[in-house]
This record gives structure tokens, sequence and C-alpha cells, in this order.
DNA sequence: TGTCCTGGTTGCCAAATGGCAAGAAATGGC
DNA sequence: GCCATTTCTTGCCATTTGGCAACCAGGACA
């Protein structure tokens, strides 16, 4: 849990949280360990609460043409949850997998309500934890609107050079919103500009 | 104010919320009217938390090269702000700007900070506020992701017709991640097969 | 009424990306 | 180490989108 408690810190900077408070926010969460291609959510259930200590992960989703679309990817240090069904109390439409063995911390929708409302330190960290997911989402909006492909693979790669060694060329693709195709032509011209 | 005290009700589904405790939150916000070509927000500037009771605003940012981007439409009945500058308390990088007459209520930062923690109520509403744009930005993301340049500028229609009334082409069509040449285009085949 | 200005459209061609099918490389099971 | 399977790359061509410049239409205004 030290972990935990570490990442709790970090993430509210602007107050001081006693040792007490940060023990009973702790309390609501279990140690989960999740094998390789784990679902830690699946389509149609509610999401949970996850902070991800180790590992590697990714969410995706179907479109209605069947396809699936990568619509994240999580390293390790950050808060996975589905904000809609977590909040919204609705089932998930997205799917939460582990592409790595996972380790981590899992609380349920109750127990964030409760310390949501209880512990004004919860609330501001799990503020914090929303705020930065939308961020991320709105400069990725941004980039899909403004960036060219490779632009956007270059980026990503700067961002987050894990998923490399992690993720598939297809899931990468569908994430840049381009097909697994065209990313392998973007790779072949990003390494002989390399060169 | 009654307007928003509705507003405040219709989104706090889970909780009953009292008419004392509705006006102790309205009492924090302030009536303001913006002519058209009006900011409500400029870049540089810390968001303010805004609910448009009638009229209609979009948000905009610079790309690097330049460009301007329209980041968001506001139909009324939304609340209108940029999370990472009201929430991390930071110079916003976007512009709000109200593109007809507008007509609203404004809380400040500070004011939005002690509701949040000194009223359940309040942390409902502006959780929902903020969950709701959240799931916005993510649906749009999976759009750009894979659906057509078309299919985007028919959803937008479908979702917001009144867009078509009040913003001007190159608007849209960069809110679409398109260029104004491209939409014009679109528009011809669309009324085409309107025919 | 004529002129300027802005916003929207169009034609032409270039660049980016997709679709499909085949081939090459990597991976996993035994 | 070998085969089967999956993942990644490539070639060929179609489609989508962009860039630029010209054009058109409507409103503002002298």
């Amino acid at each position: 849990m030290q972990k935990l408690i570490e990442f709790i810190k970090a993430n509210t900077p602007n107050i001081m949280v006693s040792q007490k408070a940060l023990e009973k926010i702790v309390d609501h969460f279990e140690e989960r360990i999740l094998g390789k291609n784990d679902y830690l959510l699946k389509a149609g259930r509610n999401s949970s609460y996850f902070y991800l200590a180790d590992g590697f992960m990714r969410a995706f989703t179907y479109d209605f043409h069947g396809n699936e679309v990568t619509t994240y990817f999580y390293p390790k240090d950050r808060v996975v949850f589905e904000i809609a069904s977590l909040i919204l109390d609705i089932p998930s439409t997205e799917y939460i997998e582990a592409i790595t063995e996972c380790k981590g911390y899992l609380a349920s929708c109750e127990s964030i309500n409760k310390l949501f409302h209880a512990m004004p330190e919860f609330r501001e960290f799990s503020r914090m934890m929303m705020v930065r997911e939308f961020v991320a989402y709105k400069e990725r909006t941004l980039s899909m609107i403004n960036k060219s492909a490779e632009e956007r693979y270059r980026e990503l790669l700067r961002n987050n050079m894990e998923v490399l060694q992690h993720a598939q060329m297809k899931h990468i693709a569908s994430y840049l919103g381009i097909t697994d195709t065209s990313l392998s032509r973007i790779r072949r011209n990003f390494l002989k500009k390399a060169c």
C-alpha cells in the first residue's frame, strides 16, 4: 500500500494530508494482481477505481462496424477507470485489459463515493485524477484535429515510450486513428529519417 | 436566477436539494450578459464558471502554426469553463467567445472551490457537469478516430443543430478537424443526397 | 447605385490515408 | 528445432482530404 500512499500524497499538492487520513483512504482499497490479457473491466459491467502501481493496460471498445478501437493506454502510476460508468453508475461500453502483468489497488464505486463526500483530502485527490484524464483527452482531441498521423505517432512515443514495448501495432494504430497498414508505412519513414 | 436553480435541480438526480441549499449556491453567482463576439475567457487569464442560460458560445485556441482551432461549441443550458485552468488554477490556453448575445450566471474559481468543499449538493452537481463534459470529449475523440469527416458533420448536426445557425463554416470545419474547403464539399454532397 | 469586404464555394491537382491481398517476420506450442 | 499462428510489412490502386487561387453572393456603407 505504500506506493498508493505516496501516489496520493504526490497528487494532492495544495493540501497536507495527514498519515491518519491516508490510512483511512487506502483502507478502502485492496491489492489486485492481473495476469497478461486479464480484464480489469468488461463492457456491460460497472467500472471500479484502480491505482495501477505496476504494469501496462489499455482500454478499448467496438464501433458499430464491429471494429475494435483502442481508446487509451495506461502506464503505471495512474488511476484506471471508465468515467461515465464509475460516476453515473451505468454499465461500461469499454473494456480495460492488462497487456502486461499488472499490480495495483482496487476500490469500489461505493467506496469512492463515500470517500468523496466524507474526506476533503480524497475529494481533492480524485478531482485531480479526473482533471488529469480530462486534460489528456482534450489534448488528444486537439492532436487529432491539427496534427498528421505521423506527428501523433511521434508525440505518442515521446510521451509514452513504453507503449512500443507493450502494445501491438494494430492497437497503437487504432489509438492514433489510422489503420495498421498506415502505421506500418509511417514507421518505415520514421526509421528512414532517423538514419 | 430561477433558471440556474432549475438547472441545478435537474442535474442532481440522486439527491434532493433543499431550497435553502439552492439559494446558498446561487448566491455565489452573478448575472452576466455578453454581446456577440465578447469574450468570456481569454488565453492567459483564469477560467471562471459560467452557466449559460441563453445564447451560443465557442471555445478556440491557436495551434503552433498559428491556426485558429475551434475546440468546442456550447449551446444554452450548459456550464462553460476551461477545466485545466479552473481546477488547476493556471492560465487558460483557450479563448471562449460569445457567438450570439449571451446571458448567464458567473461564479469565480474561489466560489466554486468553496462550494465544492462546503456543500455535498454542489459537489454532486459540479461533478456531474465535469463528467458530462468529459464524456462528450471522449465521444468526440472516438468520432475522430473511426468516423469520416462527413459522418462527423452529420453527427454534429444531429446533436447540435443550432450550431449551423450560429457558427461560421470555418469554425465548424476546424471543430470537425477538416478545412473549410473540405467542409464545403461535404455540404454539397450532403445536399445532393438529401434531394 | 456602385464598391468594398467577408464568408462560402468550386476547380484543379497534390498529399495523406485506406483496402486488400500477398509476403515476411516473429511468436508460441510441442 | 519445426510447424502453425499471429503480427507486421509491402505493393498496388482507390478514396479522402488538403492547398491554393479564383470566383460568387450578400451585407455594409458611402
